[in-house]
RNA sequence: GCCUAAGUGGCGGAAUAGGUAGACGCACAGGACUUAAAAUCCUGCGGGUGUUAAAACCCGUGCCGGUUCAAGUCCGGCCUUAGGCACCA
């Protein structure tokens, strides 16, 4: 038989006897293994996806022979713009192009041998998932958690939809590159800000790699402090945000945001009103990229006729506009201290501004002193009253109790993390089930009515004013009131491709559920996901999204966790032989199915396995991979040297019993390519014996199972062994796990001199003895006196001569 | 600029608690088998001094210092690369 026969047969072995199918009511253990959920492009399987799948694959392969129940589920994520801009090119429904594309990855991962349970497969896009999707959005909405805000957002004239803060990272779209705009529209926003403190807290109750943890804590973006009000000379007031209140003092000027409100309030009593809207229109034609590039020379202008009040000295200050400062972020408003913060330096220059130094410590005519210079050093205050020779931390304590005091200002913590814009003007992405009635405002649909199906229909572009397809499609969007019964509108807007995959991981524990999303039985059973793999690129936003949803859940009492996912782990690129990023403008991308042509499944398996650090891109080297097939085939030969012995080799045990130990231990690790070279060092042994047993080439095969399933199911059932999959993991006896004797290095003085052979745990006396008789040795003691005789039982001996 | 991760042979990488640096694999070189090739097997493989061959010795984990009997690993200061964030108040 060939490798791609043998492959076959085993798929078919572990399709017929539903062999990865698991039930949410047995008795076992249960253990949750998830992996991101792909998005099936027409480009097929990648070999990146192929990395991650085989590392959980063996988690999921070992974990089930080591008596668990193993979830290991699939499905797909298949809302979202690139398969409604395939659809749009090739004139076909979104629909047809994604099922196409779903039947293409799924038989890639069955050539693959996955041992995914696809009795709980759905696409998000099914109306019985999205179904739950809508309902869930009517629990936000329910519990007030989801609002319709007329907002300035991110809009890709090229895509014509609105983005969020996320995906304009850097502003330019995400997906088209093409510079952001600023657009004022009304959207669904759901209040993850509210959630901040949450979601930083949550983090606690997880078991996330270090570096996920703070891609979390980083976008959320907390800083500790001070509000504090500040008024306006012939009335009125704005606060301010500042974590440096310790250089009040050094206030020469205020700046307040040309897209905030408080200038829209300022607007009639300014003077320079014809420069000021100038600005203000300028700023809007600005997306968030060209306002951090052009104002590098601090654009800006004065309003004159406005004047505030210092907090403290009542001085007058001059307020000015300027679009370094945010309208979205703090409260839109700064205190400018120019010779303590570098950006209002350069703005005070540009404007010819005064500049008052307040901490004393470096010389401020050419650059500001700035906090990560003047913190913790013991810098000193001065000019500032009765605070002047405090250090800035005691200063930074009494200036805020001061102004506390005095009802003047309010100890805050500042989040980046906004609100979730929710709404997208796309035809293929759930439907909000919501309707607009002119009497009632709006109203959400009847629960009892969900799915909102999405129209069958040939016309999906979207509008160049920024409405969704879905608008033009009238007999749709006309409904009735659900309150009132009379004529009323649907929300043609639908969700972002973030819904879906922000609750699927509930879903798999529960299927088919066609009463509820998933039981709160199912739920309590698997308890949480307890592996999770994904993408470095999903850890901050995919992540943050999911967490938000899972808490909201928790707290209106629908799932068990405040936190369903317990430890998220995340693995690097493939990338393409020339350590370039995979793509068909470079001409480096390596089909898998090709390799599985050429070497066979497992022998991809085991490459991608071993090919590196996992955590770290890796390039492709199919000579490798070759060095990998080799391997395999090795394994294969070694069956013919099983002679008529039984049990372990009395020199094999501890290299035997070592090797279930490592295997184990770093594929729960993250260890896959040492559990590869483990078990090549372990076939390297067995070969070189003269004969081997049938019980140490059975312990070989199941322990390269989870790795290469087909090839080592075939050779254990030649031997005559049940199948694998229904099999045990071996056991390890730890005392047998250590040599009897070992070589250990001697050092004279901390340089290696030459190594002894020590029985394990022998006593300090013999090697004593042993060591002193060591020719090289000897040479470095003649005529020193031995200072000191270091023994680390079995790692090392170090002698310290005079 | 800030945050995070990383920097080890020709290459991918290993070293799980500070204890013989370079496991395992690739590439390469030499040899065996073969009419030949492939496959397979054996040997070598960080740099250098040295030797008929060994032995032995010196240098070596981005750079400079430090702690320690002992540092790839810990500490301080730099440099470089990758990813993320960024006029964030």
């Amino acid at each position: 038989m060939n490798m791609l026969e043998i492959e076959k047969k085993w798929q078919n072995y572990w399709d017929t006897h539903h062999t990865f199918e698991v039930k949410n009511n047995d008795t076992k253990p249960p253990y949750y293994v998830l992996v991101e959920f792909p998005y099936p492009s027409g480009s097929g399987l990648h070999v990146g996806h192929v990395r991650s799948y085989t590392a959980q694959d063996a988690i999921a392969r070992m974990k089930r022979m080591q008596g668990y129940n193993v979830l290991y589920p699939m499905g797909w994520d298949a809302f979202g713009a690139p398969a409604e801009q395939y659809a749009i090119k090739n004139h076909i429904h979104p629909k047809e192009a994604v099922q196409e594309n779903i039947k293409t990855f799924k038989q890639q991962m069955k050539n693959l041998g996955f041992s995914f349970d696809w009795t709980r497969e759905f696409s998000t896009t099914d109306p019985e998932y999205y179904k739950w999707t809508q309902w869930q959005f009517l629990q936000f909405y329910k519990h007030n958690m989801a609002y319709k805000a007329t907002i300035s957002v991110n809009w890709c004239p090229n895509c014509k939809t609105v983005l969020s803060n996320e995906d304009a990272a850097g502003g330019v779209c995400e997906r088209c590159g093409n510079a952001v705009e600023q657009k004022e529209k009304s959207q669904w926003m759901l209040k993850m800000a509210s959630y901040a403190e949450d979601l930083l807290k949550g983090l606690d109750d997880t078991n996330f790699a270090n570096k996920v943890k703070l891609g979390q804590i980083n976008w959320i973006g907390k800083s500790k402090g001070v509000e504090v009000d500040i008024d306006i000379v012939g009335g009125g007031k704005f606060s301010i945000f500042t974590t440096c209140i310790e250089t009040i003092y050094g206030i020469t000027f205020f700046v307040i945001a040309p897209d905030g409100k408080l200038i829209k309030e300022l607007l009639p009593r300014v003077k320079n009103k014809e420069e000021v809207l100038k600005y203000i229109e300028e700023t809007k034609k600005k997306s968030n990229m060209a306002r951090t590039e052009l104002n590098k020379g601090k654009s800006g202008c004065e309003l004159i006729g406005i004047k505030a009040l210092h907090p403290i000295t009542k001085e007058e200050v001059p307020v000015f506009l300027g679009d370094f400062v945010l309208g979205e972020y703090g409260t839109g408003a700064v205190m400018a201290v120019p010779s303590h913060d570098q950006r209002d330096f350069e703005y005070a220059i540009a404007h010819n501004l005064k500049m008052k130094q307040v901490i004393a410590g470096k010389d401020t005519t050419n650059e500001a002193y700035e906090k990560q210079d003047y913190l913790n050093v013991g810098a000193k205050l001065i000019n500032s009253a009765e605070f002047t020779g405090l250090t800035v931390e005691e200063a930074k304590e009494k200036i805020t109790a001061k102004l506390v005091k005095e009802g003047l200002a309010r100890v805050v913590n500042n989040y980046k993390m906004r609100d979730w814009i929710f709404s997208r003007q796309r035809f293929w992405g759930e439907p909000i089930p919501m309707i607009y009635c002119k009497d009632c405002g709006w109203v959400p649909m009847a629960e009892k009515d969900l799915p909102l199906l999405l129209p069958d229909v040939a016309e999906y572009l979207p509008t160049d004013d920024g409405e969704s397809p879905l608008a033009k499609i009238t007999d749709w969007v006309n409904t009735t009131c659900p309150k009132c019964g009379k004529p009323a509108k649907r929300e043609t807007d639908t969700m972002p491709n973030w819904a879906g995959s922000s609750w699927y991981f509930l879903r798999f524990m529960d299927a088919h559920n066609d009463q509820e999303f998933a039981s709160m039985d199912a739920m309590k059973y698997w308890n949480r996901v307890d592996w999770y793999n994904g993408g470095m690129e999903h850890t901050a936003r995919h992540l943050l999204y999911a967490r938000f949803w899972v808490q909201f859940l928790y707290n209106i009492g629908l799932v068990p966790h405040k936190e369903m996912i317990w430890t998220r782990v995340s693995h690097g690129m493939v990338l393409g032989t020339n350590n370039e990023k995979m793509s068909k403008s470079k001409g480096n991308v390596i089909n898998p199915d090709d390799i599985i042509k050429e070497y066979g499944a497992d022998t991809l398996r085991v490459y991608e396995s071993f090919m590196g650090d996992y955590q770290a891109d890796v390039p492709w080297s199919t000579e490798s991979l070759k060095g990998c097939k080799r391997f395999i085939d090795k394994v294969i030969r070694l069956k013919d040297k099983i002679g008529n012995l039984t049990g372990y080799q009395k020199d094999l045990e501890p290299l035997i019993h070592k090797s279930i130990k490592k295997v184990e231990y770093d594929t729960l690790h993250l260890g896959y390519n040492t559990a590869i070279s483990t078990l090549m060092i372990l076939t390297n042994a067995l070969q070189n014996k003269e004969a081997i047993s049938k019980e140490e080439y059975h312990v070989l095969l199941t322990l390269l199972n989870p790795y290469a399933p087909h090839i080592t199911e075939e050779l254990n059932e030649q031997i005559g062994y049940p199948p694998l999959c229904e099999s045990s993991w071996p056991k390890y006896d730890e005392a047998k796990t250590i040599d009897e004797t070992k070589i250990i290095g001697v050092q004279v003085n901390g340089k290696l001199r030459g190594e002894v052979a020590i029985n394990t745990n022998e006593e300090e006396k013999s090697v004593r003895e042993k060591v002193f008789n060591i020719e090289n040795i000897q040479k470095y003691l003649a005529g020193k006196e031995v200072v000191k005789f270091i023994y680390i039982p079995n790692k090392i001996v170090n002698i310290i001569v005079k």
